[in-house]
Order: structure tokens, then sequence, then C-alpha cells
DNA sequence: GCCTATGTTCACAGATCAGTATACCTTGGA
DNA sequence: TCCAAGGTATACTGATCTGTGAACATAGGC
């Protein structure tokens, strides 16, 4: 990607994620990234293109976030909750809540590029979490991660409200991972 | 309401929930209720201010069959995870997500009269949970209120999602006050 | 010295946006 | 009988939207 290119989307995240994706047009992006429309219009093609990189480059940041997070733990229980540890460093400065729950609500269109982003960042953290449990020998693996999921989800679909409900999530989150191990470990 | 308002009301909730608040048109919403864009401003005097009336109107709705759900339970215990039962029935006609989240993502501006619409359905839900859990005596009720509605709001957020969360999220909200009722009684 | 990639400037098209103005119609009640 | 409320029809404003066209500048690599 060229400067501008890289100057293009930093603005677009920004923008896309504190205004919402439709309320942002690219001429607002264009002037905020010190570029011409043009230039966006010759990098990206379109803005559904853009919103599509967007995600993606915001899918790759958490993703790494969440990879260094699992791989500092030294024990593997402790590793199975290590996204709800990267999810309290992503909230200090991610308040708006999700930005991919937020995305598949203003683009309802499936074969939209954005949407199968959205999803498969989902999906992604679903898996990780079901790899994390059986790697910590955790009985029935696949339905604990269904819940330690819907448990991120749900803290982080509360954030923009005005309670903090990481600490009790996470908390819940270890208990279940305890309650799930094997006795014979 | 006049007749016309409602169907008004009636075709804003059918179409902000399904493709966003800022990408529908207030002529459109007219078209679709078949109604002067005339009558539209003599009754609602302006698109935001429709956007609180569909929010609210849906809030309504939602609380009605929570309230029912939970009074049609007839020991405390089973009461306390009602809303997921009435989760069950609303996910059938409403496969986009919360409203209510998808209000915030799309209006960040937390003096839009929707916003304190949005922010105070949820804050209903904690509290009712928080209510049912005292009712049915259980230990820190604080806490189990909000992880009930934190499990609830991540089954909500992932409905979106190709994969089916809500039975095992349902099953570990009865656990957890299953876990939390105490011994003496 | 030339060529390609990256970018700029600026004007423009066509559609859609929220919201308004004006004049008219219909119906139920005092 | 009149009047007010609810509603229709239609045209309009001014702003903003995504996206394009055409000509020009600049710099690095062969």
């Amino acid at each position: 990607m060229t400067p501008a290119g890289r100057r293009i989307v930093a603005a677009a995240e920004e923008l896309f994620y504190n205004r919402g994706i439709t309320a942002v047009g690219v001429d607002l992006i264009a002037e905020q990234s010190g570029v011409t429309k043009r230039t966006l219009y010759n990098q990206f093609g379109s803005k559904d293109r853009l919103v599509a990189t967007y995600l993606a480059e915001r899918d790759q940041r958490w993703r790494s976030l969440v990879r260094s997070t699992v791989d500092r733990c030294e024990r593997r229980v402790e590793a199975v909750t290590a996204p709800f540890d990267a999810l309290r460093t992503w909230s200090k400065t991610n308040t708006r809540g999700c930005a991919f729950i937020n995305a598949l609500a203003e683009l309802p269109d499936p074969s939209h590029p954005a949407h199968r982003i959205a999803a498969n960042q989902k999906l992604w953290l679903l898996n990780l979490f079901k790899e994390l449990a059986v790697a910590a020998d955790c009985s029935d693996p696949a339905t604990l991660a269904t819940q330690l999921f819907v448990l991120h989800e749900g803290a982080l679909a509360t954030q923009p409200l005005p309670i903090d409900t990481l600490s009790e999530t996470a908390d819940l989150a270890r208990a279940l991972v305890r309650a799930s191990e094997h006795p014979r470990r």
C-alpha cells in the first residue's frame, strides 16, 4: 500500500468507527487524510472496498493483540481466557463497541465484502477459544468455547453503556475454565 | 397517535431495523407507509424524532414480551432466566441483532434522543435481572445479574452470525442461577 | 533522457438527502 | 353550517452523496 493509501485507511478507521460507516462520506475521509478524492478512488476504487479494507486492517490489528496476549501466558489454562485480557487492553482506546458488529448493523447486504470479513473475525475467535480449550484439556471444549465466545461478545457489546461489565465477565470466564478442567490433571 | 402516524412508525420499524437508520431516507418511509412526506413531518417534526419513536415503540413491545414471559413462570428460580426464553421467541422474527445496539452504533451523539432510549432499555434489563435474582433469593444477586445480562447481550449480538449460540447460553444461565441458590432453601 | 507510478487540481454528473411551501380535500363534531 | 384536524398532491430548496474526466506535476528507476 502506498503512503497515501495508508493515511486514507488510518483516517477511515478513525472516522468509520467513531461516526458510523454510512454517516461518513468519502470527501471527509479524503480531507482528513490530506489527500485528494481522486487519489482515494485510484487506490480503492469504491467506498465499499475502502470499508472492507478498513475492517480487514482492524481485524489484523486485533488478532495480533489477541495472539500476543495468548502467547504471553505461561500456563495453558490461563491462555483460554487470555482474549478477555486482550479485550481489557483493547477497550482502553475503543469505547464504541465492536466495529464488526456495528458494520454488520449498517451493511445488511450479505454480498457486501465487509460482511464476510466481519463474520470471519467472529468465527476466528470462536475457533480460537475452542483450540485453546482443547490445548488446556478442558472437558467439552466445544460448549465451553461457545460460552466464552458469547461472554466475550456480550462484554464487547455492552461497552458503550455507562456500566463496567468486563471484570465480572472475565471472572466468570475463568471460573468456567476452572470448572471444566479434567480432574485427572 | 393518528392512523397515519401508526402506519409510519410500523414502516419505520421494518426499514430502520433491516436496512439501518442512516441508510433509510424519509421519502422511502413515507412511500412504504402509503403516506405523504408532509404527513410524516406533521406527525413527527423530524427524522430524529421518528427514530426515537421507532426505538421507544420497539422497547415497549420487547418489554411486554419479557414481562409476560417472566409472569408465566411458576417458580421464581425459573423467572430469573425467563428473559432468555423471551429472547428465543423474539429471535424468530428479529435476526438482525439488537436494534438498540445497532442504533447506538449509528448515532454516536449522546445528545440524540434515541441514545437515551437505547441506554435505558439495556439498564432496564440489567435491573430486571437483579430484581429477579433478589426475588429468587440468590446469593450475590448484583454479580449474578451482571453475568446474566452480559450473556443475554452476547447471545443477542452474535445472532446475525451463522451459528446458534442461544441454547448453550441459556443452559449456562440456568446453571449459574442454580449454583447461586442459597443452600438453606 | 524517458517512462511509469503516484499524486494533485478542479470541475462536474446524477442521485439522494432532510425539510419546506402552497393549495386543496375530506370528515366528524359543535 | 361552519370549522378544525388530519391528510393529499406537487413542486421546490440547498446541501450532500458517490463517482468520473481531463490535464498536469513530480520523482525514482531503467
